[in-house]
DNA sequence: GTCTATAACGGGATAGAC
DNA sequence: GTCTATCCCGTTATAGAC
């Protein structure tokens, strides 16, 4: 077969298994289940991947590089601090609204390789704090607002944001909203949080 | 064999078992690793538990019922608002540095089990805003603190609380920390989280 | 009632021959 | 690109020991 065909195969396989290791979590989605969904030979997998393994390092490179960039040009860029959080905080709930699974997703993968986890590239854009630890000590120094540990700081950021993603089920559950009303809860933290990380350095 | 040696049989299985799903995850232990760290026959497991999934349930309960009311108590005791943040905050991140891996293990049961969640009755006592809702509701009506939604306010906290030790390899990485260092940037999460709380509802 | 030994089934992951 | 062999896994079953 032409390349164009190989790719297509190859966008087919990695299509299925990005949404089935979404859905399921990667260790219990079977190999064989992504070859049937995806209409291909089982060999065809370890033909283009070596491996389940790989399979997942290729998912998860692709998925975080396609969101992470965005995020990492407003942490990087000169904004006046307040308006970077809220850009900072309104895109990242706008991107995991979209795609809800990413939290639990990312937080997996962290949990099964531990210490190897640095090794993926993808992480760099996705955890990267130098210049907004930079920025928050200017504007500390300059008394501009309160003085806080800028590494704390940017922890609560993601914490708030990120965690109520990986809890969705029990936040629906516990205050009985539907899958509507569930998102709804979700956008509305966008204020909420941005009020809350700019009542924590405002004098 | 006497009631004792029983126990102590299924102490055993129980106590390799929680070990094992915590450091590894659930579905990256097999039941033939288990039985053979625990030093007993596979098919005792069977035998005690229906499979390994009713394993993971006995061990789930025990372990979350086991800090989930100490936490459940300061929530919904009389305590004036601040200092039941305080100790709430303080309280929750003792017990996560003592055991830090508890995260990703509920994370990851609540990831695998979805709607199915909320059979583990564990879950109440670990999210449960009841009497906290109120009580948040009752200070912003007399105006003692700032107008806020309780549902979200809650979430927040254990956003603060919870989410760092889900990715604390990740932290620890970034900021180049060794073990040590990195359990004090959680422990000094206790006094970053209640200011922040606190800034965010005080006028 | 507690425990061991052993085997077998269906399915999964992977390597290598073709 | 495909087929096959091999090994690991969770589960079930059987037969028997203390």
């Amino acid at each position: 077969m032409d390349a164009s065909a190989a790719n297509s195969t190859r966008d087919k396989l990695i299509e299925t298994a990005k949404e089935l290791f979404l859905t399921k979590g990667v260790d219990r989605v079977g190999v064989r289940e992504i070859a049937t969904k995806a209409g291909i030979n089982l060999s065809l997998m370890n033909y283009y991947f070596r491996s389940k393994e790989m399979l997942f390092e290729a998912i998860f490179e692709m998925l975080i590089n396609e969101k992470a960039l965005v995020l990492k040009q407003i942490l990087d860029s000169d904004k006046p601090l307040e308006e970077k959080i809220r850009s900072y905080v309104y895109t990242y709930i706008d991107i995991l609204i979209e795609d809800p699974l990413l939290v639990s997703f990312v937080l997996s993968a962290i949990h099964r390789n531990n210490e190897k986890i640095v090794n993926l590239k993808a992480i760099y854009n996705l955890y990267n704090t130098d210049s907004f630890v930079a920025q928050l000590k200017r504007e500390a120094d300059l008394g501009r607002i309160k003085p806080i540990e800028p590494e704390q700081f940017y922890v609560s950021m993601i914490s708030l944001i990120l965690f109520p993603f990986s809890i969705k089920p029990l936040i629906a559950d516990r205050n009985r909203l539907d899958e509507r009303a569930a998102k709804l809860f979700l956008v509305e933290r966008k204020k909420t949080i941005y009020e809350m990380l700019i009542a924590s350095i405002r004098f």
